[in-house]
DNA sequence: TATGAATGAGATTTCATTCAT
DNA sequence: AATGAATGAAATCTCATTCAT
């Protein structure tokens, strides 16, 4: 018997979307059991509260990112070649409207959390994407792509150039269409051995 | 006679701690008027309404850091050193618990302003900022400190690498203090001439 | 082949306890199958509604309380101390957890059950616990042991200082160790002949 | 200027009756504000939340039972007299509609109050009456009108036999007309010295 | 008999804003 | 300017009950 998206699915695909567009508080049980055509009361019953639908929502993007960051990572030729990739990566998915990347954006994961268990699952899955940005940096460094500097910090600093741009480009009006690419460039210039 | 600040600046004062600390939606008119120890309906009184509060709340606060910018800025020998400075004095502003600038962090001067007359006075405003910044940038591709790059570009790309330190150093945990300073390692070697 | 309790009967235990510890309706069907550790569609499956599923758990205990009162009286040598068993196994049955006689206590047998059909039903059933103790009553003015009391009336107040014992007793911090001997003694000594 | 009474006292008032009549979870905001005509923002607004409104409602209660006490209780002769006025009053109080006693039969201060604060509040202010009643005993003991029992203990049987006699009489079916006057009797015979 | 997803009415609570004083 | 009571719409969350499987 052939199935559709369960209700469950329908709504969360609908939290998603509207916590992307409108954020955590403009986001309501009303709205999105509308959009997604379902009992509102299902919302609490799958999810158990308004906390935990987002925290659902946000790991669902983080997990995709991750999913689709080592995807686009396998066969890099070097370290460098890796940075680069992340970053365009992590910029056509937020990009990418049916990621609903957004939901992470526009709401914010470390203060629209507020128990602290939640925030410490928030955390955790994240974190696997500072990994995976070190792993590249360190790799570059070894291979002789990247110039002699410390792992850890250069992907601190690496990530706060992509989470800049994200914001400048998609909630500020001061981005254009390039700037993601010239923050690639910025980035891979400023690792490069010379 | 020696007067106190007026129950209106002590009413902007808690609102400005209060959208820093707590965000938009989780800051109340209540719970403003309670810490300002100052009549509720006064809110209303002065500011008109939560958005109109907000965006004086804000402007206040992107006043203050142009002005302390232009100060800082002031004998700076070439382009370069200014774009350093910028970045020092945006960084240093953020961080002085007595400019709340978290008002701009922890709310969102772009989505929680609804009318769109009130988010062109915040754009409007806080293009001063870009501007200055992109005025240092001009200067050091002129006086030779700065490689030859296109100002406008660049000034974006260096204001995303501080908007995302900031968002990174003080909203996540996985900041560290060196951060603001490998960020202006990272933005000065990547702009410097050779 | 040895079958541990069916489901119903896991249900109505899970029932009477969270009756018992919760009262009526802070006791919800979800909690009730949880506990029990059965699906959630089985109680009204096996119970009708919530109204019946409280009838049934109150006059489970109330016929519990009458079969031990009645196994309890056998064999008493007069009506006085027919009337300090009475009590006595009242106080025992209160105070034991197994019997969940709280359901009697912390919910209202005469307030929370709403249909007039339950509430009689309900009525019928604890009767039978006021005929038994005006029985002993009765025993003992014609035995001698009670003094010349009206048996019906004096079989109420006996049932107050009871019903009183244990919601000083169980509900409130005021009452002591001591208390249900004390009401014991307090009642024997205001029926005995002199 | 005449003023009636204010919104805050409707409320109030009509919390008492319907908490009376219907007890804690049958009675709504909703009902409430309907019934007192008033705003139903206004509950929380004065009230903070449906536990206080019954904090207050029934704080109230006893503070009007404890006041009617100590009058009632101005020129008795003796501690036995007092005990008798003790009950009447109590009994009396308790049928009188104006004074919503019922406020503290329908619901339960110790198990409708959630909180431990709110418990402890309720548990001092009754303490009041239980204070009140030893008094007499002790009074009664000293001048000779009751015979010689533990003041303390006997307080509290004597108050078991009250609160036994108003669930009694006016939550079951049980009781009969003189069933508080039988009660009183009851009480004197187990006290009076002889 | 057994399951738990599904429903929607209704509960408490929040809150910006209004307004009489 | 100053106060805080008053309003009511809207939010989140609860829950008995129904029903398809």
């Amino acid at each position: 018997m052939a199935m559709g998206p369960t209700k469950k699915e329908l709504l969360l695909k609908a939290a998603k979307e509207l916590f992307s567009e409108h954020g955590y508080s403009e986001t309501t049980f009303k709205k999105i059991s509308e959009r997604a055509g379902v009992a509102l009361g299902l919302l609490t019953h799958h999810f158990g509260n308004k906390e935990k639908l987002f925290l659902t929502a946000g790991l669902d993007v983080v997990h995709e990112l991750v999913q689709t960051m080592r995807t686009n990572l396998q066969g890099v030729p070097n370290g460098l070649e890796a940075v680069r990739i992340f970053a365009k990566t992590y910029f056509d998915f937020a990009r990418n409207p049916r990621q609903d990347f957004m939901v992470l954006v526009r709401c914010s994961p470390f203060s629209d959390l507020k128990t602290v268990e939640d925030k410490d699952v928030m955390i955790r899955n994240f974190s696997e994407l500072y990994e995976i940005l070190e792993e590249c940096v360190k790799r570059g460094v070894r291979d002789g792509s990247i110039r002699d500097l410390d792992p850890h910090k250069t992907s601190v600093v690496v990530f706060c150039n992509l989470v800049g741009g994200i914001r400048h480009g998609l909630l500020t009006p001061y981005g254009d269409d390039g700037l993601f690419d010239d923050i690639v460039d910025f980035v891979i210039y400023g690792l490069k051995a010379r």
